[in-house]
DNA sequence: GCTTGACATGTGCGTGAGTCACACATATTG
DNA sequence: CAATATGTGTGACTCACGCACATGTCAAGC
């Protein structure tokens, strides 16, 4: 047995810590459960009116799971359903509030990430960054695939259009 | 503004597909909830016929919660409740079922995050597991945090006797 | 001794978030 | 036009919690 274990152990309790707070301060950012705060970052950031099957896909729930989510968030007053282009479908709309409680939300997650990165400095961060793309690319799924692994990204500046986001690339090479 | 924001998005991010991946495969390795098999994980892993309330401790569950667990996981046969030191106490105490459904648990878990890690070569991992254990060491909270980060390790593997687990040290750190 | 308070466990009851089965309207295709 | 697929929505349910509270137990003080 080599450490191999050892550094799951430490991958696998790194991912945890991240995921756990970050999923306590986007959810209480947004007064809402991790997943309605995932909806409301994703709308903020890269899902324009979507419809609720689209959300839906990135969410990685049921449809009917999505009906009641987005119930929920025009309950909360940050989306409005208007009507779709197709006369089956319906776009999921942000609203003023929404759109703040989205910057909330985002701003609660970079706090997490932002202050655990601190502890690095800028070239440690860059190796890192390198090397957490790396297995990034092997994690991500078909295109098909629910819950997407972006769903809580600004993907505004996580220069996926410019190809550096390793995830992007990855789904963007499986769909060849 | 620097690149932090991309490299919070891919941390974020990886620790969300991490995260994902491994709470489905334990949770279907297991047959419980996600929470249900990190009981079992840590059973089997470091918690030697702890209490209701060490367990509740180890989860991060409200007292009534984790008195809910114990009776699923008694009624899936993975664990007997016996009397503990104290009158008022209980211990929990993995069944032989129990005790194999852990060991599917830990193996699911060291699938997903060694498959990760299998892109990376051993020197690459090396320098990830440093790079992981800093950012381990800011995010571990006080001893009496809930929620524990290696709820799900397996602590005979990860050098936390011999002073090589970074949350280990941290908590130490914290205790002083 | 008894009393008071802290503590561990357990119970009744409620709830949030999701599922499944199904209905309905609209699109698409043979 | 008929048959089928798709998107959305509803009713009934489950599961995993939480809260408020009851019960039994230990510890400290007088």
């Amino acid at each position: 047995m080599t450490d191999l274990t050892a550094d799951a152990n430490v991958l696998g309790a790194l991912a945890l810590v991240v995921s756990d707070r970050t999923s306590d301060a986007i959810a209480g950012a947004a007064g809402l459960s991790e997943t309605g705060a995932a909806a409301l970052s994703a709308l903020h950031h890269f899902l324009d009116r979507p419809t609720i099957d689209l959300l839906r896909q990135v969410l990685g729930l049921t449809p009917s799971g999505t009906v009641r989510l987005v119930d929920r968030l025009v309950a909360a007053g940050y989306v409005t359903r208007g009507q779709g282009a197709d006369g089956r479908s319906r776009t999921v709309t942000l609203t003023a509030d929404g759109r703040r409680a989205a910057e909330r939300v985002a701003r609660a997650r970079t706090d997490v990430l932002g202050g655990a990165l601190a502890a690095l400095s800028p070239a440690e961060r860059a190796t890192l960054h390198a090397l957490a793309g790396r297995l990034l690319a092997t994690l991500v799924r078909g295109p098909g695939a629910t819950r997407w692994v972006c769903r809580l990204c600004d993907t505004g500046a996580c220069g996926r259009a410019e190809g550096l986001c390793p995830a992007a690339n990855a789904a963007a090479a499986a769909r060849r």
